[in-house]
DNA sequence: CATGAATGAGGTTTCATTCAT
DNA sequence: GATGAATGAAACCTCATTCAT
């Protein structure tokens, strides 16, 4: 019966996992630095994660899984499906920007077809939550019809991604929750001008 | 006093590097394979591109390359500056859907770290188009004056690449270049319902 | 904190080492043969020994050691010079009869200038029971003295090692070390004739 | 019918190769340094030389060549065959002295085995010469009956050949040649002391 | 004829992973 | 359970040698 690891080993990788993949390309990075920094042995690493792209898509999808706890935290009590919406960017945005290393581990250091081929991958509870937000919002009419949900999803996403990793490109000069406006702007209204919008 | 590669060498070399990497995770792929299935010599690669991810930098580069040319020759004409960014998106998606390694290699093998620190990162002559297109839009009043330009190049970018990625990953099933209004539609007008826009 | 190799490895690659150095150049022999036939991991080797050059004077070095122990064994409870200086040169030449691979490694193998360069090709253990046999006979009045000690050391070495690199060259056809004592005459009393020597 | 190389390519690559070799072990010299030292092409001197090693010996057996020729100019006119053994060593250390590249590539560099396998490893003319010195001592009774005329060679090139090159190795500080009559003296009378020969 | 681009073998280094202790 | 020595694959780099021009 093999049990995980201890909380102690886990504790260490985790930090060491995220700071040392951070900090360089997937395949530059190396498991000596990896054992050493978190005082583990080669062998405890092997045996509960069985490969460095396992190590590395457990901490991601352990760092994913907290954005999601967080995200389903902050939609408690929010009714507007529109506000429910902004408030999901933000919460990315929010949480990018207070934990770098990881926005820099996921978006920019996991090999994405490696991790494709991860079950972690799939992300099925972070897509729930984002699945149920666009349905709340198509069923009380707000959403394009013409839209797909999927393509929503995908589009908040990737918004949301890509200005994440240029704000890392760039040096994380503004803030980045800042933006959720705009970019909430963007996804809602479009990037077409004012003479074709009643409300602006 | 280096010339660069015969074009035989680059030409062979061109198709096996798109191939081989399309196939499989960068850190997989081995230099060796690589030469013995382009037919050229081991050290003649090095002696070129010095190293795996020049080689593979260098490619995806003249790749997107042909998309910008073709991007370019497109918007020949087309004065209207919606139908341009119509346009952009389409011609986009139209050469990823027929060329579907070379999306495989930009957006699911490409180490993004390592490329961001290598100088093709920045395509210049591609955002170049997107930023002049773009700008007429400005200049004419269409779009949506609180957003920066730079965010709609990112927004186009994002979306495109995202819904490639996925098409890639659930086994292109259907056409991408379809796509092209639907995308355009999300982008122009936003995800939100028509009651809300007076054009629709 | 790096340790020696284990007892193990360093025995099969001492096996190995002489038997393929002996048997080629020592340009035309490869590591990879080495580690295939020593049945010792590829990085282990580079892991202990460094280079290719480290790892063929650490065990010519080692052949050598053995040598000197044998030879020392051998000169115990001997107390006449010219005996003990007879006793060198047998000692040496039955050695390397009965180790022709150590020969052809250390007489043919050895790249001269890049050993010179490496702090084994002092050999002071060695010298020092040459430069203590040959100061005795010097004491006791024997040797001429218009010769330099150390002149009568790269004597000795320059006879038996020429002898032994023909011998090898030849194909081995005749016993070394029953030219022990012709070496020693040509040595001891040149190689001029008897009418000039009062004791022949 | 292949001519050899032109006075000019040769006379280029005489020089380049003495002093390329005598600064670096044979397997440390590339090809390209030579080449480009002596303003030659590749293809120029595998055409004429074949080989590495090939280039390299030819330029050893000229260099040994000149020796030759300069040791029977000097034997002429000198009759006494004890003086002209004396000659012999003297001419060797002399030419040595003035040649150091040549020592150096002669002694140091040559890889052994691979020269053992050259035809011009057995250097007819040279041993010629020798062994016609020895004949001449053999016939007037001056040489030990005991000691074979092959050992006798063996021994000149051997005390000479050694004593040049641990002249190289300690920085070429004192004179060579001036060892002449020690080195002959060791050979002719060994190094036993005195009390055993009548003329010292 | 002369040249140097192209080739592929091999030294060196790093590294993921395995396995004996 | 935990460890790190051992392994072998592959990147990187240099080079002898070949061959098309």
């Amino acid at each position: 019966m093999r049990n995980g690891p201890s909380q102690s080993i886990r504790k260490r990788l985790e930090a060491a996992v995220l700071e040392i993949f951070a900090a360089g390309d997937f395949h530059r990075v190396s498991m000596r630095t990896i054992a050493k920094k978190a005082g583990v042995g080669f062998g405890t690493i092997y045996r509960y994660y069985g490969s460095k792209e396992k190590l590395l898509f457990t901490f991601v999808d352990a760092w994913l899984g907290v954005l999601t706890e967080r995200m389903i935290d902050h939609l408690q009590g929010l009714e507007d499906p529109k506000e429910r919406l902004r408030k999901v960017i933000w919460v990315m945005l929010d949480y990018y920007e207070r934990n770098p290393d990881g926005v820099n581990v996921l978006l920019l250091c996991v090999p994405q077809k490696t991790w494709m081929a991860d079950q972690t991958f799939e992300q099925r509870k972070m897509f729930g939550v984002f699945q149920e937000v666009v349905r709340k919002s198509q069923e009380n009419g707000l959403l394009n019809p013409n839209v797909q949900p999927g393509l929503v999803v995908d589009a908040i996403i990737a918004l949301v991604n890509r200005r994440a990793a240029m704000w890392i490109y760039k040096g994380r000069k503004e803030s980045l929750a800042d933006q959720a406006n705009v970019l909430f702007s963007v996804l809602w209204d479009g990037i077409s001008g004012p003479e074709r919008k009643p409300g602006a």
